[in-house]
DNA sequence: ACCTTTTCTTAACTTAGGTTAAGTGTTTCT
DNA sequence: AGAAACACTTAACCTAAGTTAAGAAAAGGT
C-alpha cells in the first residue's frame, strides 16, 4: 500500500533504502469522503498528506463569499498548504475533497524536521522537495502573469485534459481566475474555430 | 565586505562557522553599472548574487516585445532566477540593474552541490533557503489572484513605499501587471479621496 | 418515468483596465 | 540657457471580463 509513496519518493528524488525505513512505520491512511475538508482556513497544516485515490480543491473566501479555486490536487501527488505548513502559519484557505479519496499522511512537521536531523540525506531530500515545489508555484505565477483567460484555458486543456473529465466548468473558471459564463464564452469561441 | 553577507544568512537561519569558512573563499565581488545585465533570456542562471548596493528588475518580454516586470530585486537581497538557478534551465527572462550596483556573486551551483554534500548543517540552510524562497513566491502570487490593480498598488505602497523613490512608474505599473496609464488613473483616484 | 437539483450556457448590461496619442513636466546633456 | 530625452498624466475610445438573471441540459433521487 505504501509502495506507491516510496515510488512517488524515488521520481523526485531518489530515497535511500535507511530513510524509508525512518519514514514507514509513521506513515498512516485516512479516507476523505467527497466534499470533506483536509484543511479549514485558521488551522495550522501540520501535515503532508499523499493521494492515491481522489482529488481535492484548494482555495480561499474572497471578500464577496466566493469560492476562488487556488490549485487542484489529484491522485499520486501531494496535498499540502504548503505555505502554512513550512511556516508554522495558520492557513487563510480551505482544502476540500472533490471526489471519494484515500491518503497517506506522513509524519507532522516536527517529526519530520527531527528525521532530517537524524539524516543528511533525508535533509538533502527535503531541500529537493522544497525547490521542487518552489519551480511548481513558479510556473503556474508565470502562466497567470504572462498569458490571459483564454490561452491559460488551452494551456490547462493541452496540460491536463484529463480534469475535465474530473472537474466541473465552475470549479475550472475560479480555477482559471475567471467567472463561469467567461470560460463559457471562451469555450463557445473556439468550438467556432 | 563578506561581513554584511553572513549577517543576511544569519537573519534567515543560523549559519555555522565552519559552513561560513566553507563558503567564504569562494566569494567574489562585482559591480554592475545601470543598465547592465545581471542575466539574459537564454542564459542559464549559474549563481546567486546578494546585492549589497543598487537594485535590478526581473522582467519577461511579452509577445508585444514589451517588457513585463516579475520582480525588484533591492540591496541586502539575493538576486537570482532561482527558477532556472534549481533546475538549470536556460532562463526566459532578464535581470537587468536599475542603478549602479554591487553584488557579491556566491559559488555556482555545482560548487553549492558540492559544499551541501560536505556539510549537512549547510545542506539544511540550503533547505530553508528553498522554503523561504517559495514562501516569497507564494506571497507574490496570492496577492495577484486576490487582489485588483487598487488593491495592489495601495499594498505595495504600504508594504515597499521606499520603491517609489527608487523605481519608474513605468516599471512599478509593469510590476503590478496593468499599463502606465491605468497606475496613473489609480493614483488620481486616490489622491481625490 | 418524473421531479428536483445541479451544471452549464446564454443574453444584456456594466466596468476595469488596455490602447493610442497628445500634452505637460522634469532631468540631463552640451 | 536651450535642446533633447525621459517620466508622468490625461483624454477618448475600445475590449475583455465581471455581473445578474434567465433558460437549457444533464445528473440524481424517489
Amino acid at each position: 500500500m505504501y509502495s506507491i509513496l516510496k515510488h512517488a519518493f524515488n521520481s523526485i528524488s531518489p530515497i535511500t533504502e535507511d530513510d524509508w525505513l525512518l519514514i514507514e512505520p509513521l506513515l498512516k491512511i485516512k479516507e476523505y469522503p467527497k466534499n470533506d475538508y483536509y484543511l479549514t482556513a485558521g488551522q495550522t497544516e501540520e501535515q503532508i498528506g499523499f493521494i492515491i485515490k481522489g482529488s481535492f480543491k484548494w482555495y480561499y473566501i474572497n471578500k464577496k463569499g466566493e469560492e476562488v479555486n487556488f490549485h487542484f490536487f489529484f491522485n499520486n501527488n501531494f496535498v499540502v498548504d504548503y505555505n502554512s505548513f513550512i511556516s508554522s502559519v495558520p492557513s487563510s484557505m480551505n482544502i476540500q475533497a472533490m471526489e471519494n479519496s484515500t491518503v497517506i499522511h506522513l509524519p507532522k512537521r516536527s517529526k519530520i524536521l527531527e528525521l532530517y536531523s537524524q539524516s543528511h540525506t533525508l535533509e538533502r531530500f527535503g531541500r529537493i522537495i522544497a525547490e521542487t515545489v518552489y519551480i511548481e508555484g513558479s510556473l503556474r505565477m508565470q502562466n497567470f502573469l504572462f498569458l490571459n483567460a483564454e490561452e491559460r484555458y488551452r494551456n490547462l486543456l493541452k496540460k491536463h485534459p484529463d480534469i475535465f473529465q474530473r472537474v466541473s466548468l465552475a470549479n475550472i473558471s475560479s480555477y482559471l481566475g475567471i467567472q463561469a459564463p467567461s470560460l463559457s464564452r471562451i469555450r463557445k469561441r473556439i468550438s467556432k474555430q
